[in-house]
DNA sequence: ACCCGACAGGTTGTTTTACCAAGTTTGAGC
DNA sequence: GCTCAAACTTGGTAAAACAACCTGTCGGGT
């Protein structure tokens, strides 16, 4: 009882062609292969020839042009590229993983643009979970998570102490609530007082604010998340494939 | 001679099947029809329904399991969220489709930034085209182009005239160059008396600076994008998965 | 000599028919 | 009640045909 199955026939030609581009026998701008000659090449028939060449266009490998034929790409820049979006790291890794110092833990009044968020009355409480990051021993970051307060009960979350686990396991273990999508708010303000203070920054530099609210599959909100970066030492950086 | 073409009856399949979907006659959790009911119903082959039905799971509309069939899942929640990334739809639109003023096009030195992104020597030359966009009568945005030398030669651009097709699709028909993804950098800062000038703003008020250096699929740069934004009328929105 | 259209031959895109393999459920027969 | 075969499901492969599109070549005309 051989353990190890074969691969689709297509998926094995997706990999010898991946292979060849990479090795650079079809090189970048190159025309790859008509269909009728992998055809003959690989002793396949067309269909499975299509199918692995539409893999390796839906992957960005190649582009497809009718009547012409298939160029070469390369290999999908995107895929090294890993989004780096704050906030995201905060809601996966666990507290004590980062350097810093919790500086507010409790229901508050949250801020109107978080209760829109949020889908909550514009007066109603929420509980607010508010820490403070540093890096090389400086703080750098400024990150908050409001939640609304039924399912911040019963969490460790209301805890004073670090989170040994990230609040998307941790809330997904004790509430049962998964995490889908994002949507990402970014502004840019001068910071409060408060702010400087915490974040050790002259007072005339802008805050890069980015408000992430976490939702479910169907849409409704789960939490909010806020990091505030001081914009003289912090820029996002993002890469993504233009259709 | 109609100049509407029929879309290909997978498509069509693909369609009908969200609409029902979206419409509570196939409920999320439930199973879908079989393939033989559906190559019934619409009368069409087995090939074109599976082809329908890759769709719709590559979307994320359903589940499928050998075996058993195929489940709804519901509308994907990234659908109707496309990504309204600044500077894309300057590389992709017509100027003539935005109302705006052409403020600056030729040769300069760029910023240490711009020549970086370029990957170009720190005090070489580049092209800029600086146009700044108006919306509801009044200036919004300052957007800017900055492109090798090379790449501005025997184009449109240098022109003082609006373009009548996006940068995109004009540098790719009279440069060949293809663009393939684009690494952006969002910062904030205060206006130069210039900018705030321009815009119409507050001179106290910060500005969203966007930049996208954009690439072929090889990673070398073609050209930098800056879209500049009062950060006080405007700000940037986005939707992603959380994997 | 030059230009332009028709045409042939190549390419990918779409659709159909057919068959086999593999996983799941059901029910008939023991 | 248990076993196992039949009937369902989706997944994969093969062979064929037509349509739409691009690019040359070969004309004929100017």
């Amino acid at each position: 009882m051989s353990l190890e199955s074969v691969p689709p026939k297509y998926a094995q030609l997706v990999q010898a062609l991946q292979r060849r581009i990479e090795a650079g026998t079809y090189p970048p701008g190159s025309l790859l292969p008509s269909e009728h000659q992998l055809i003959k090449e690989f002793s396949v028939s067309r269909p499975t020839v299509v199918a692995a060449l539409r893999v390796l266009r839906e992957q960005g490998w190649i582009d497809s042009q009718q009547g012409k034929g298939r160029f070469v790409r390369g290999r999908p820049a995107m895929a090294s590229m890993e989004s780096n979006r704050p906030g995201q790291a905060y809601l996966t890794d666990p507290e004590t993983d980062t350097p810093g110092e919790l500086v507010e833990a409790g229901a508050v009044t949250p801020s109107n643009r978080v209760a829109s968020l949020l889908e909550m009355p514009p007066k109603g409480r929420a509980f607010l979970r508010r820490r403070l990051v540093a890096g090389d021993g400086e703080p750098t970051e400024l990150v908050s998570l409001w939640l609304p307060l039924e399912l911040s009960e019963g969490t460790d979350l209301t805890s004073g102490e670090p989170l040994r686990e990230g609040v998307r396991e941790h809330l997904t273990s004790r509430k049962g609530v998964r995490f889908d999508h994002i949507v990402e708010q970014i502004t840019a303000r001068m910071p409060t007082a408060q702010e400087a203070k915490q974040l050790g920054m002259p007072k005339n530099v802008p805050l890069l604010a980015v408000f992430g609210a976490v939702r479910d599959a169907s849409g409704h909100p789960l939490a909010v998340v806020e990091v505030l970066l001081p914009a003289d030492r912090h820029e996002l950086e993002d890469a993504y494939p233009i259709a």
